[in-house]
DNA sequence: TGTACATCAGTGAACGCGCGTTCACTGATGTAC
DNA sequence: TGTACATCAGTGAACGCGCGTTCACTGATGTAC
C-alpha cells in the first residue's frame, strides 16, 4: 500500500488520542482537537456522527495497532527460537526492549482511561473496551498452553490467571512509569514477569546457564 | 473518636470519588456533586476553594486510607508470622482475599485516574500523586530488604523493580478487574504476585510442603 | 445571665464562556452515459 | 469530449444548556467579658 496522506480523520484521531491520555476522554472537548487541528467544528462533524463515535474510532484504531504490535513481536521470538517457551521469554524480551525504546515512555493505555471512564461510553464502546482485554487472555492462554503441553510449572498456577498477568503487568507499568515519570518501570516490570515465567517452567537443571 | 455525623465535606468527597472512578475527573461537575449531596453550589465553595483543591482534598483522603490499610495488613501478617519472608507472603495472601471479599470489586485507584488526567491539576496534587507511588516503593522495599538479608533470590532481580511490582499488579489488577467486570481477577493476579516472590526466595527444600 | 462580636455552614442569583450538536449551504472531485 | 448528477470534505452561524466561579448576604452556633 502506497503511503497516503495523512487523512484530516487521522489528524483528529491522533490529536484526540493524545488529548485522551493526558486528561481524560471527557475533558478533552471536539473544539480543542479541531482548533489543533485546524478545521472547523461541522468539519469534525463530518467525519464523527458525535463524541461517542470518536471514542469508538479511537479505541478501535487503538486495538488493531496493539494486535498487529502483539503479533508482530510474538511471531518474531517465534522465528528465533521454535520451543514455545523459549519463543514466548523471548517475546518478553522483546516487549520490555521495545517499551525501553519509547522516547517519551508510553504514552498511556486507552482501554485503562476508557475503563476509568465507562460512564462515559454507550453499550458498543463498553463492549469493545472489554473484549480487548479478553481477546488479549485468550492469546496469551493459547501460548501458555502450548509451554504448559511440554513443560510443568513448579507451582500450581491458573493458565487463565497467568494469561491475565501479562496484561496485568502492562496496564500496571504504564500507570507506575507515567505516574511517577519513569519510563522504565514499564520494562523492568516485563521483565520481573519474564522471570516469573522462567522460573515457573524452565526445568531446574537448564537452569545453571541462564538465558539472561 | 466517637461516631462524628458524616460531615458534608465528607459526603461531597465520596460522591466526587465515585463520580471520578466511574467517568474521570474533568467529567465529574460540580454540579452534579451538589445534586446529588443536596446542597447549593456556594456550600460547595465553601469547603473548596475551587475543583483543584477538590482533587486534592480527594487525593490526600484515598492516600491516608491506603496507607492505613498497608499498615493494618501488613502489620497483621508479621503478627502471624515473625519471618520477613513469610510474613510477606501472609500479606500478600491477606491482601487478595481482602480485594476478593469487595462486594462489587474494587472501585478503582485515584492514583490511576489522576495519573491519566494529569493536564487537568496543579504541580502540587501531580506531585501528591507522584510521591504516593514512591512511598509504596519505599515501603515495600524496606520489606524486600529485610527479606533478602535473610533468602538469597534465585534470580538476580533488582529489589526496587520488585518493590514496584505489588502497587504494579495491584493498580494493573484494578484495570482488568474493572474493564472485564470480574472482581476476582485482582485477587488472582496478587496471588500470582505471592507465587512469584515464593519461587523467588522460599529455599527449594522447605517447599516439599507448600504453604499454598 | 446578658450582650457583642466572630466564626461556621451555608443560600440565591448572576457572570461569561465553552460545550456538543444542528442547520443550511458550498466548492472540488468522481462517475455515467 | 461534454454534460448531469452524486459524493466527498468540508464552512459559517447559531442553538440552548451546563460549566466553574464570584457576589452579596444570612441564620445558627460559639466565645469573651
Amino acid at each position: 500500500m502506497a503511503q497516503t496522506k495523512p487523512s484530516t480523520r487521522e489528524r483528529l484521531l491522533d490529536i484526540a488520542e493524545a488529548g485522551v491520555l493526558a486528561k481524560g476522554f471527557g475533558a478533552t472537548s471536539i473544539e480543542e482537537i479541531i482548533s489543533e487541528a485546524g478545521i472547523s467544528k461541522n468539519g469534525f462533524f463530518y467525519h464523527f456522527r458525535d463524541k461517542n463515535e470518536l471514542a469508538r474510532a479511537l479505541l478501535q484504531r487503538y486495538l488493531d495497532t496493539e494486535e498487529a504490535l502483539l503479533d508482530d513481536v510474538f511471531s518474531r521470538a517465534r522465528e528465533l527460537h521454535g520451543d514455545p517457551l523459549h519463543s514466548f521469554l523471548i517475546g518478553l524480551k522483546l516487549l520490555s526492549e521495545m517499551m525501553a525504546d519509547l522516547p517519551n515512555g508510553h504514552p498511556g493505555c486507552l482501554v485503562a482511561t476508557f475503563t476509568y471512564s465507562e460512564r462515559m461510553f454507550d453499550r458498543d464502546v463498553r463492549e469493545l473496551n472489554r473484549n480487548a482485554v479478553l481477546i488479549w487472555r485468550a492469546r496469551f492462554l493459547k501460548m501458555l498452553e502450548e509451554i504448559a503441553a511440554t513443560y510443568s510449572p513448579r507451582d500450581d498456577v491458573d493458565l487463565r490467571s497467568l494469561a491475565d498477568m501479562i496484561s496485568n503487568t502492562v496496564e500496571g507499568g504504564i500507570v507506575l512509569s507515567k505516574a511517577v515519570g519513569q519510563p522504565q518501570i514499564l520494562s523492568e516490570q516485563l521483565l520481573l514477569l519474564r522471570s516469573y515465567v522462567r522460573l515457573l517452567f524452565e526445568p531446574v537443571e537448564a537452569r545453571a546457564a541462564p538465558t539472561n
